[in-house]
DNA sequence: GCAAAAGTGTTAGGCTTACACCCATGC
DNA sequence: GCATGGGTGTAAGCCTAACACTTTTGC
């Protein structure tokens, strides 16, 4: 086998979540390519690299930050992943930012499935400013309700990465991730009902919240509102 | 890229659960090499095959059964997760089963990673003959709570995939598929005791299993025991 | 004072848990 | 009858949901 610096037919692919002004967004990029065509942030696996490392350096390139809540959430292996189309529009660029994986291309010139392992990671949309790298046009962040037209299956991963964080923002109390050092009742209510698209009850969502024992009460924020101001909160440190 | 029939550095490895004699068992293959040592059930992926359906090919082969019930539970892609010891034992016999996956090694002669795909999968204990293939010396049932010494980071595997079973059994009540056709309730009891190692009181049990809706009484079950005939139910047929 | 939003309290209902009890079966 | 295990009933306790109410703030 010749030897590559990446595995040949193994991609990693990560949904950023962020939250801001009550909508869940993700980072995309918009590619460099003929067609208007987007694609979750990405990228080969270095040989010698555990996984989670390659998750995290993608990570890094693309928000700056080291240290993020990060999960693997599936692994994409339809045959047919990528369309004929997609393919064509992909093969060109993609010899460029990675020239030692050679055209996912067969013997009889047909291609071959790319299977992507997905991410997804949690950072405070305000923290981060998506980069892009060498095959991007642009880079920003979507609303996860309005995805622009998408690569290969990157659709159905980012909802399938929103489905998993669904069934585990509740269990794992990841909203720290997602929202500043410092936040409100309010602005955890307003995360929970922006990820489960319901709306919660103020009054027993908070006395969920405080149950739980895990946020230390700060000062109140005097916000200049004609109405009481509120509490802020933060996590209470690791015991 | 040479083509090859199978996905080179990627693999896929089966945990298949059954339910005997109250332990949860999985069938592992005792491997022919030197030194005796054990493996989860799988293979490599075909180019031109969905990743789920190589699971159920290589699932098809070892029990014989088509449609079974599997699910993914992870990836395993530590670079290290193939010891130098496992490397030099196991890279002999894989080139005769995958004459067209070459040797995992780069020019250096270092070993390369291969990044495998965890399923689980659920089988009526008494319907499955575990099958051996070329490189089995045997295959069959193992106790998953007195494994034997495992290849890889099979082992680690194997618990992942009993982890995500806890999480989904009742959840997704998978318990038919460990069970035969019809069972009494301290069969579904006996069968929760295992895979959660605790006991569950049998009165309320039986309240939360009959207050799902998805169990059909049937006849009792005359045993000659002396004491009470226990009924016998089976699945609903899905509405 | 008043409107707006934050925060607290109180009650009803549902689900789980624990305990007690009755029933069928073979000896 | 009686021991054994199967099956049912009931009450306590916990968690959640729904409603009502009080408090703080700026105008």
């Amino acid at each position: 086998m010749k030897f590559s610096k990446h595995i040949a037919q193994l991609t990693l692919d990560c949904v950023i979540f962020g939250f801001h002004h009550k909508k869940l967004k993700l980072i995309l990029s918009k590619l460099k390519l003929a067609k208007e065509i987007y694609a979750l942030p990405g990228g080969f696996i270095l040989q010698e690299e555990d996984i989670e490392d390659a998750a995290k350096r993608i990570l890094f390139e693309r928000t700056g930050i080291q240290d993020l809540y990060l999960e693997e959430f599936g692994t994409f292996g339809r045959a047919n992943r990528i369309s004929d189309e997609d393919f064509q529009l992909f093969s060109g660029i993609a010899g460029d930012l990675y020239p030692d994986v050679e055209p996912p291309i067969n013997e009889n010139n047909q291609k071959m499935r790319i299977v992507s392992i997905g991410y997804y990671a949690l950072v405070d949309f305000e923290k981060v400013k998506p980069q892009k790298i060498d095959l991007d046009e642009s880079c920003d962040w979507y609303d996860i309700k309005e995805l622009p037209n998408m690569i290969f299956d990157h659709q159905e991963m980012a909802h399938k990465g929103l489905q998993v964080l669904r069934e585990n923002l509740d269990k794992k109390l990841l909203f720290n991730n997602l929202l500043p050092e410092t936040f409100t009742m309010k602005n955890v209510q307003e995360l929970y009902e922006t990820v489960y698209d319901k709306p919660f009850p103020a009054n027993n969502f908070q006395k969920k919240m405080l149950d739980l024992q895990i946020l230390e009460r700060l000062d109140k924020k005097y916000t200049g509102a004609k109405s009481k101001a509120p509490y802020l909160y933060r996590l209470k440190p690791r015991t």
